[in-house]
DNA sequence: TGAATATATGTAGTTAACTACATATATTTG
DNA sequence: CAAATATATGTAGTTAACTACATATATTCA
């Protein structure tokens, strides 16, 4: 019984210690970008990046493919816009549409990113490379979730 | 060239896609409370849990433990006195602290809690047990970098 | 074809963590 | 032993995501 009790406090644990990782993650990025004396944010890289691969997306488009409810791409773009690294235009059209595109500052910023990318990635191989590999861990279980949901799971055993 | 970009892009990721599946799982454990009649929220597990395991303590220690900023234990210690689940008393040798225990309707409710543990226990495992597993991949990836940060292994790319 | 529905964008307010600062009490040290 | 430093708690404000609601335009269907 005492260690049920043990186990549920590390398994309900997942969610806080997977925000601090988060956090600490994001904080480290910014400093490398700053060593790099880049002025660069990495909540803006998944924007970015994806305009720097279809050059123009719509607003609701772009908060689907980057994985973002649609509220929170809005305010980065806000952010983006006023740092000049993207613009907008309307789709002629379906005029409710506001097409978002790289400017040649934003173009030029990821052109300059590119080293600081690769510190980053061999930085986080050597993080991840453990013997249960954290991307992975998380695909499996983004898939696992996919399936059948934690609560339609619990659902199950609560049924019994 | 352009699968370092890609791999860039997954790397970086890793913070926002963490951040997402701990707040799924953070809203699937509420509803499976819910799904119990126990007025509980997730957020408070470790707070009680502790208390739980250790009966009294002070505000920095269980911040430490559970591992929060101490602000973040103050406002959940003030949701928990309203809840009267939890009540505090001054250390009578330190008179800075301010000591926290469990009141019996916390222990009563964690005693509740038992049964649901089982079913979020079963439900974790099941989720959680793929091919990488999560949790050992987050104790790996937390014990990497308390040996050295993210930060201190890129410099070491970037001084190269 | 126009009424009902769906989609796209936007705003306002919430949440749960954080950092920075303020104050009170203890502990250490010159 | 008193001044400097460290520790404990608390408050205020920030951040980066979210949901809920509002509005405008497009699409569907009776």
């Amino acid at each position: 019984m005492e260690q049920n009790v043990i186990d549920a406090s590390g398994l309900l644990a997942i969610s806080t210690r997977l925000q601090r990782l988060s956090d600490q993650i994001r904080k480290d990025g910014l400093l490398i970008y700053k060593a790099f004396g880049i002025d660069f944010q990495p909540k803006w890289f998944p924007v970015l990046y994806t305009l720097h691969k279809k050059s123009t997306m719509s607003v609701v488009s772009l908060s689907d493919e980057i994985g973002y409810a649609h509220p929170s791409t809005i305010s980065l773009l806000k952010e983006l816009e006023k740092e000049k690294l993207i613009r907008s235009k309307k789709d002629q059209v379906d005029t409710r549409k506001r097409l978002v595109e790289l400017t040649e500052q934003g173009k030029t910023l990821l052109s300059t990113m590119e080293p600081v990318w690769e510190v980053i990635i061999k930085a986080t191989a050597e993080i991840t490379n453990t013997e249960n590999n954290l991307m992975k861990a998380i695909n499996e279980v983004e898939a696992t979730l996919q399936e059948k949901s934690f609560l339609q799971r619990a659902e199950v055993y609560i049924k019994e």
